[in-house]
DNA sequence: GCCAACGTTGGC
DNA sequence: GCCAACGTTGGC
């Protein structure tokens, strides 16, 4: 089985890569959306990559790779009252959530901005580009490699 | 801060 | 099961 390629985001505000640079692996905790959290539950394997975005930030865009590293398992921070994730509709008996974890494999020299791949046609496809809200979501390994290139400066 | 896009909820 | 209302995401 190939290995698989994904795209997960996140507000750096929140968590950003530096902060996984420094923690060297953290749970993709806070997953509140069902096709993102089958997603994670149903096909993210450990070792596959993660192209690791920032959202909701000044530029927009992918700021290096992560890796899982750790299958799913429920989403803890839905059984915690008093955690900003709270859901009262899952319990340990019963979790809805779920999530990975991932490793921090390298941080790019400079982010790999939204508008950059909004001008390349071979990216025109991504799911990035065309479902901007889904928060994890698969890359095809192609697009994966290019951006990758264009992370490193290599391109 | 605005607001379009769009996923989720809940009344019926 | 439909769909209007609502809430959230996330670019700008």
């Amino acid at each position: 089985m190939a290995k698989g390629h994904w795209l997960m985001k996140s507000e750096p505000k929140v968590y950003s890569i530096e902060d996984l640079e420094r923690d060297g692996e953290a749970p993709w905790t806070g997953v509140r959306n069902y096709e993102a959290r089958n997603t994670m539950r149903d096909e993210m394997r450990k070792g596959d990559l993660v192209l690791f975005y920032h959202s909701s930030t000044t530029p927009p865009g992918v700021a290096g790779i992560a890796r899982v590293s750790r299958e799913a398992y429920p989403d803890f921070t839905a059984f915690d009252r008093d955690h900003p994730y709270f859901d009262p509709k899952s319990n340990p008996d019963a979790p809805r959530w779920h999530m990975v974890d991932v490793e921090f494999v390298e941080r790019f020299p400079a982010v790999v901005t939204l508008q950059a791949l909004r001008e390349l046609e071979e990216l025109e496809d991504m799911v990035l580009l065309n479902r901007m809200r889904l928060s994890v979501q698969p890359v095809r390994p192609e697009e994966f490699e290019r951006i990758v290139e264009l992370g490193r400066g290599t391109s």
